[in-house]
DNA sequence: CTTGTAATCGAAATCGTTTTCGATTTCGAA
DNA sequence: TTCGAAATCGAAAACGATTTCGATTACAAG
């Protein structure tokens, strides 16, 4: 059982294939009565012109590639459904790869992506990215390029972001005003742009309400999992029992904390706040419940395909595109752990 | 800057386009020596033949399609990386689509993807599809098709599942053996394969050690979220507290009845345990650390594509493909809520 | 120096569209 | 009736690979 072609259907019509094509692209050339019955009959027999065939005509796949850093990420799922179902109201079929927060992994995905000829590239990039020049080719191939959440600073390209220190502040300030003063922070690696815009805004809240920044408060969290976050309560319990708060940079360090604190039942807000940062689903269902920064992902995964898309019709036109950054809306979610 | 082609490379090597072809195919009749040539230049401008072209001949894409019932979920999400990581290893990309578990939409989906002539269809079924001639549309077309999870016992095509029958025995003997008598089941919609035969592995268990089953004891969970959970918990609290264990089609609908019974002082386990089922990442977090059943998802994306890639190895040959039912193990975990 | 065979190579057809441009038809106006 | 413009159609050339099959070369044997 094959796949209907133009010839077939051209057959079955008595015109040329040629006609029956341009039939179906609306082209003025051809009368309506024939338009009519092209588009009943293919219609009715359920035909779509061979993708693969018409790639080689128009270069034009109809396919993005999208690079996360990470699958089963509850954000980045979050921000993936925003992308697919943007890109299934154009037409458009999503290719995802992962780079599994590695470099070299992420060079290579985009090799991939670039042989697969998609008509755009979506990235996130990975915590061990330390420079852009594979990111600065695809710019030179002159194919859409869109970053979101995790950025960079250096490649001009169109970019969704929120503006992490904004946030960051936010969050802090909301624990000083709680009456919190020694305020630790479970900080992210030392590349991504997040994790350094979000420790900068923990301590411009502390300068602001002139608190002390003491680097000993600071603990850095490589893979950002609750694993960690649960051995640095242990060692703060231990052997810093003056932090009376802690700023995670995600949720997950967050949870880590919570769960150890419960155990030793530790009094949460009282004797210490948890604050993370993300609002995953599951910040939500913890007891105590997490307070967090809410950082909407399905709608920044619609907007970077909505950037790429509008990229690629000034493309096609010729015109001269000049890159964007869209900043999303954050909001601070009190809960119970401040 | 154009991507190279074949042309580009015969050229510059003062070759045919038909060796230079054959050359990157281990062809027999193209000498050793330009064999060497050929894939020493390849590889220094790294070029690889277009991909849609190629597919115009040889009719693989080298793409699968993927469709899931839900994006932003953490089993799914492994599945999803189990798929990627396999799909990789063998040179093909994946496109996932996502069902949100609508019958319509899963037809929609199935239909653009044998549209784009995807290779082969890894598919999980949504909880509301009825009927299954939209599946035995793909088989028809000759296209391998892997159901992996939520499978359907009447299509005749290989399928990767666990067991829920023996798991949800498994889990609720469990629940008995520690004493509780009075246990209530969260289960999920009437139609999938799974919340039936997690039902009848309660009831089973039921059985075989003479407790009662109850209808009333027996709450649907129609979305399978931690809210249906949260109120289920409420009611049986507040009208059914003989009630002394819960046994949840998923984690999250325990994950909200824990929640629940936390805000009220419910001492888990002993006035109330609480069972879980896919061992979500977040179910070892919360506190009590909830007991469930692990659903090995990595394992099964891979398998499911391993599945796929055997028929369609052996459909290219021309040899006889039957189907294969492969079931993956479960293992029940033991934690605090039980 | 032939001749036959094996080893190499390439021309050309093909896959299914899109699109240019030339051919044909239609039809109103003169 | 005839002419020309406008409307409608189709032939053919791409797009970039794969593959069949015929052509050429090399080389050993007679």
């Amino acid at each position: 059982m094959r796949n209907l072609t133009l010839k077939d259907i051209a057959n079955a019509l008595n015109l040329s294939i040629t006609t029956v094509s341009k039939a179906l692209k609306d082209y003025p050339d051809v009368s309506p009565k024939t338009k009519a019955k092209v588009k009943a009959y293919t219609k009715e027999v359920n035909f779509t012109p061979n993708a693969y065939a018409a790639y080689l005509r128009t270069q034009e796949s109809k396919i993005i590639g999208v690079i996360i850093p990470r699958l089963n990420h509850y954000f980045f799922s979050n921000v993936l459904k925003g992308i697919m179902k943007a890109a299934e109201e154009e037409g458009y079929m999503v290719i995802i790869l992962s780079s599994e927060e590695s470099y070299e992994l992420e060079k290579k995905q985009i090799d991939r992506l670039l042989k697969q000829n998609v008509d755009g590239i979506l990235l996130s990039i990975a915590d061990s990215t330390h420079d852009t020049s594979h990111i600065d080719n695809i710019l030179k191939q002159n194919i859409p390029l869109v970053l979101f959440d995790k950025y960079s600073k250096l490649s001009q390209c169109s970019s969704v972001i929120i503006n992490d220190q904004n946030a960051a502040f936010t969050a802090v300030e909301h624990l000083i005003k709680s009456g919190k003063k020694n305020i630790a922070h479970l900080r992210g690696p030392l590349l991504p742009q997040n994790s350094i815009d979000r420790f900068l805004g923990y301590r411009k809240a502390l300068d602001k309400y002139e608190l002390p920044y003491k680097k000993e408060w600071v603990f850095t969290c490589q893979d950002i999992t609750s694993d960690e976050g649960y051995a640095y309560a242990k060692h703060i319990l231990e052997k810093q029992p003056e932090i009376d708060a802690i700023f995670a940079v995600a949720d997950m360090p967050a949870i880590g904390a919570i769960k150890y604190f419960n155990e030793q039942n530790v009094a949460i807000p009282e004797q210490i706040a948890v604050m993370g940062f993300s609002n995953w689903k599951i910040s939500g269902l913890i007891t105590p419940a997490l307070s967090t920064v809410n950082q909407p992902g399905e709608t920044m995964g619609r907007k970077a395909f909505e950037l790429f898309y509008k990229e690629l019709k000034l493309l096609k036109k010729g015109k001269k595109v000049d890159y964007q950054i869209v900043e999303i809306e954050t909001a601070l979610i009190v809960r119970d752990s401040t």
